[in-house]
RNA sequence: GCCACCCUAGCUCAAUUCGGAAGAGCAACGCAUUCGUAAUGCGUAGGUUAUCGGUUCGAGUCCGAUGGGUGGCUCCA
């Protein structure tokens, strides 16, 4: 046993070459074969909890439950809501059915015999009925052939495409939980009745079970509601009213450092700033449209002297009335209006979320004005500012989705194929991947929808670069050409950070409070010892001040452990801890909020600090 | 808006299954302590149990309404 057969380096290199492709394309197989296995085993776990559930109401109903991305769900019309013990239960006979290691048996059948099997339950009749009539499976999804097919298990039998696992043996019973249980609408249609979900986790052993708990564990604690509080940084409050923020002084200042930041990159990447009112008269949204297509969105006027006037929920139709207020020549395209515009909408009470989702929030809204020859370069360059602004607050992964012309649009159908191309080509150029949202677009115009990934592997929607066909034509704007004549110019809405209110809370949860320095609301901490340290700590203080660092003194007569907790907890990214040794050896001892630690003088610490803020480093 | 659940001190949570004297930790404040890299000790104060109504000899607990929140659904920056 002897040699591996490799003779000279070089074919030694070559194999290894070839292994190292071999084994990336084994483990996409892997991957493959595994989501196969999870299909089969969430999409298995969903009907073995039916038959548990159906067991504890034989009158229920069941709808559908297909497997998501974590697990499964059902949704079930029961004659009382569940409770957390009945998920137990459900959870307990579960396990009891897997043990009993049933077939999972496939059969197709004919509509009359699907009919009479499934006579009790109305939500698989509809479902019968689409297959057959429309050509959609149970997901709507349009199918081939209509084919009806059942899997049965045991003693449950539903209607289903599967695939499924050959018998409940093959699903590990310790790597499955339920979770929650929540109200869901009957196909999505809130006119339709509201139904039952239960929700499970399911995965391939215990060991990702138990990882997946612990990220939604993690997920809790970077919740920015809780960590909102715990660092003093925002709160909402039920006597000012659901949906409004209040940003406290450490909110505050990183909201301060965010848009002194963008502003600065605003206007080297020639944007102009504009401000305009929060309110506006009747005419402004009835000549914009918003009152017909956005007036659910939109609180009831204020009456002014007999005029109805609006609480605004966008800032384009001001920014229009500035391009309006004289004539424009092509020689002053493109026009890049900026407006950091608080906007107004009416939230639905349920849909309220921390700061993710309110009624009042302020955008980096920006209109571009420009002529067709100039709309590529444009967006380009828009793609290309998004994502320098969003890499500069260290998000590093994207995804885009370009959504194109619905059926109902307006606007010539060429300049919707050259805002789809242009959009297109600078997504290619910014090789940002993206996936194309087939008539997905407003009716005004096709977008760009740029979304990160944070910390956790979640993604959330920032930016959007979206044209529109709509408004210059309801506005009737113009400029006059090189030819002398009227042309109108396109439009081009953005926002990068999306809200300054969303796009806090995914920073927050993003760096789970631990902000990169130039962000942080305080930088340095500075721990005296004892009382004697006082003195020197303060001196300490108005150098660091001096060198523009965000510096506090904590001077309370407590234990140098108990201040380096609190700071370690207030996640403050330096703790300068002073003592008798400092002050003889005029040297800094400094904790990192890692928890590592540096002697270095006090111009060396300065330099040091001022590098992490100029670079936008963590620490 | 819809479904379910929740609301007890500033915060996090207790308060025997079935109704029987509202409690702890942290924070705050006071006093003592002056300390070497994640919690010093003792003490003080803090509540019309979200609000309103009902059942009951008696309600934090049971019922109803309102407000707010949480998880979803729908919608969305």
């Amino acid at each position: 046993m002897e040699s591996r057969g490799y003779s000279s380096p070089h074919d030694w290199a070559r194999s290894f070459l070839l292994a190292k492709e071999e084994s990336k394309i084994m483990a996409k197989m892997n991957e493959k074969e595994r989501e196969e296995k999870l299909y089969r085993i969430r999409h298995s776990l969903a009907h073995i909890m039916a038959e548990a559930v159906l067991e504890m109401f034989p009158e229920g109903k069941v709808a559908i439950g297909p497997p998501i991305d974590t697990g499964f769900y059902y949704d079930f019309d029961l004659p009382r809501p569940l409770t957390p013990e009945d998920l137990e239960k459900i959870e307990k006979r579960m396990r009891q059915i897997i043990a009993g290691r049933y077939k999972f048996e496939r059969r197709e059948i004919s509509e009359e015999d699907a009919k009479e099997l499934f006579k009790d339950q109305p939500y698989k009749l509809e479902l019968i009925h689409d297959i057959i009539e429309r050509g959609t499976d149970e997901y709507g999804e349009v199918t081939e052939k209509p084919v009806l097919s059942t899997y049965q298990q045991d003693t449950f039998v539903d209607l289903c495409r599967g695939p499924h696992v050959e018998h409940t043996g093959q699903i590990p019973a310790d790597a499955f939980k339920l979770l929650t249980t929540a109200g869901a609408y009957w196909r999505g249609d809130e006119h339709r009745p509201m139904l039952q979900r239960i929700y499970g986790t399911a995965w391939l052993n215990k060991k990702e079970l138990k990882a997946h708990l612990q990220w939604l564990e993690d997920v809790k604690k970077r919740d920015h509601r809780r960590l909102g509080k715990e660092l003093d940084l925002f709160s909402t409050n039920q006597q000012l009213g659901g949906g409004l923020v209040l940003w406290h002084p450490n909110g505050g200042h990183i909201r301060k450092v965010m848009e002194d930041f963008c502003r600065e990159e605003h206007d080297k990447a020639g944007y102009e700033f504009v401000y305009t009112p929060h309110i506006g008269r009747a005419w402004l949204w009835e000549t914009s449209g918003h009152l017909d297509f956005y007036k659910e969105n939109m609180y009831t006027p204020i009456d002014i002297d007999g005029q109805d006037y609006y609480i605004k929920p966008m800032n384009c139709p001001f920014h229009i009335l500035i391009y309006k207020s004289r004539r424009r020549s092509y020689r002053e395209l493109p026009m890049r209006y900026a407006e950091w515009g608080t906007v107004y909408r009416y939230e639905r009470g349920g849909v309220l979320h921390g700061l993710m989702r309110v009624r009042g929030f302020t955008q980096d809204d920006a209109h571009i004005f420009c002529r067709p020859d100039q709309m590529p370069d444009e967006i380009d360059k828009v793609l290309q500012f998004s994502l320098f602004i969003l890499r500069s607050f260290g998000f590093q992964e994207f995804e885009a989705y370009l959504s194109t012309r619905p059926e109902k649009a307006v606007g010539e159908e060429s300049k919707w194929r050259d805002a789809e191309a242009a959009l297109e080509a600078a997504l290619r150029r910014a090789k940002v991947p993206y996936k194309i949202d087939e008539g997905g677009g407003a009716f005004y115009g096709p977008k760009i929808d740029l979304k990160i990934k944070d910390a956790l592997k979640r993604s959330w929607q920032l930016s959007t670069i979206q044209f529109d066909f709509n408004l210059p034509e309801r506005f009737d704007m113009s400029y006059i050409g090189e030819d002398g004549q009227e042309h109108r110019p396109y439009m081009i809405h953005r926002a990068l950070l999306g809200s300054m209110e969303r796009f806090f809370g995914v920073l927050i949860e993003h760096y789970g409070g631990a902000f990169p320095v130039w962000l942080a609301p305080q930088q340095v901490k500075v721990i005296p010892i004892a009382d004697r340290h006082n003195d020197a700590a303060w001196a300490l203080a108005s150098k660091l001040k001096e060198a523009r660092l965000r510096v506090e003194v904590d001077d309370r007569s407590d234990r140098m452990n108990a201040k380096i907790r609190d700071a370690q907890m207030q996640k403050v990214p330096y703790m300068v801890v002073l003592g008798d040794k400092e002050i003889e050896s005029d040297t800094l001892s400094v904790r990192l909020r890692d928890g590592s630690q540096k002697k270095l003088s006090t111009d060396a610490f300065i330099a040091y600090v001022q590098d992490v803020i100029a670079n936008k480093a963590l620490l």
